[in-house]
DNA sequence: GTCCCGTCAG
DNA sequence: CTGACGGGAC
């Protein structure tokens, strides 16, 4: 098994030495720039967040860019990313690495909201340049695949020091990005085309994520919903009801829910607004 | 229809 | 551990 790994690995890098995709941020080890990104890049395809990225990074070239601005304008410059909590949760850690800097907040990231395992890890990786694997879809699917096992988890917490061994990280981590995007693909994989098929496993019965359906979907109300506070200011609910033709029950639960999330408030006036303003 | 560098609450 | 959570491009 160990030589397999080094041997994967060698492969996986030679592959991503010829076939990079390349990206400004790539070359890129400044924290707040790298965790933009990330967060950007969350459930979104890359050349998408990086259209957003260059936006965001051009309007707020520091955390106190953006945690003084208003919310507003974040989720305005946000529109068509999806999943506004990510916003949200971004909008709020702006504000504590304003006040602590990542330096301060070093290696804890996870104490800011909207970053988990993936980013942590991904902001040590490609801003302090520590050894350790981004554990993405990428790249447990990639694992599981190519060395047969069900549980690419326990195989990267026991062969991560050997894969990582002699290695820059940010260059092994982004080439599983790429190459889970190209080659090692979730539902079609381009077997013929890949440099490790005949070393592969092939084990396919790694679960991918079933797709959810969009239209129709709460989410999708709630994207529209958002979408409309932004364009005409507080509105009152059954305004909301008409604008949006919504059943009046689904639309009650939805605006509690995205109250939870702090994405709206019921004001004084009894005025549906996007919080904080 | 399919796809996308996860995170969080319950 | 499961389900909720966007939206544009192809």
């Amino acid at each position: 098994m160990e030589v397999k790994t080094k041997n994967f690995k060698n492969v996986l890098l030679h592959w991503y030495k010829y076939n990079k995709r390349e990206y400004a941020w790539r070359n890129n080890s400044d924290p707040w720039s790298i965790y933009l990104l990330e967060v950007i890049s969350q459930q979104t395809q890359l050349d998408r967040a990086d259209k957003y990225f260059k936006k965001f990074i051009k309007e707020f070239p520091t955390p106190n860019d953006m945690a003084t601005t208003s919310f507003k304008k974040v989720l305005k410059m946000w529109s068509g990313l999806g999943y506004n909590s990510r916003a949200k949760r971004m909008f709020e850690s702006s504000k504590i690495i304003a006040e602590k800097s990542f330096d301060d907040l070093y290696p804890d990231f996870q104490q800011l909201p909207g970053v988990g395992p993936y980013t942590e890890n991904a902001i040590l990786s490609f801003a302090y340049n520590e050894q350790v694997i981004t554990e993405d879809i990428n790249v447990k699917r990639i694992i599981s695949r190519y060395f047969g096992v069900e549980n690419p988890k326990k195989y990267i917490d026991h062969f991560s020091s050997l894969l990582l061994k002699n290695t820059n990280s940010r260059n092994l981590n982004q080439a599983f990005m790429d190459f889970g995007s190209s080659i090692c693909k979730p539902r079609s994989p381009l077997c013929s085309d890949c440099p490790l098929e005949n070393t592969c496993e092939k084990y396919f019965n790694y679960e991918t994520k079933p797709i959810e359906k969009f239209s129709g979907s709460n989410r999708e109300l709630r994207g529209n919903l958002i979408k409309l506070l932004l364009k005409k200011g507080n509105l009152k609910v059954n305004t909301i009801q008409q604008e949006l033709d919504a059943d009046q029950d689904r639309l009650n639960e939805i605006l509690k829910k995205m109250q939870k999330d702090g994405l709206v408030k019921l004001n004084t006036n009894n005025l549906v607004e996007i919080y904080p303003g």
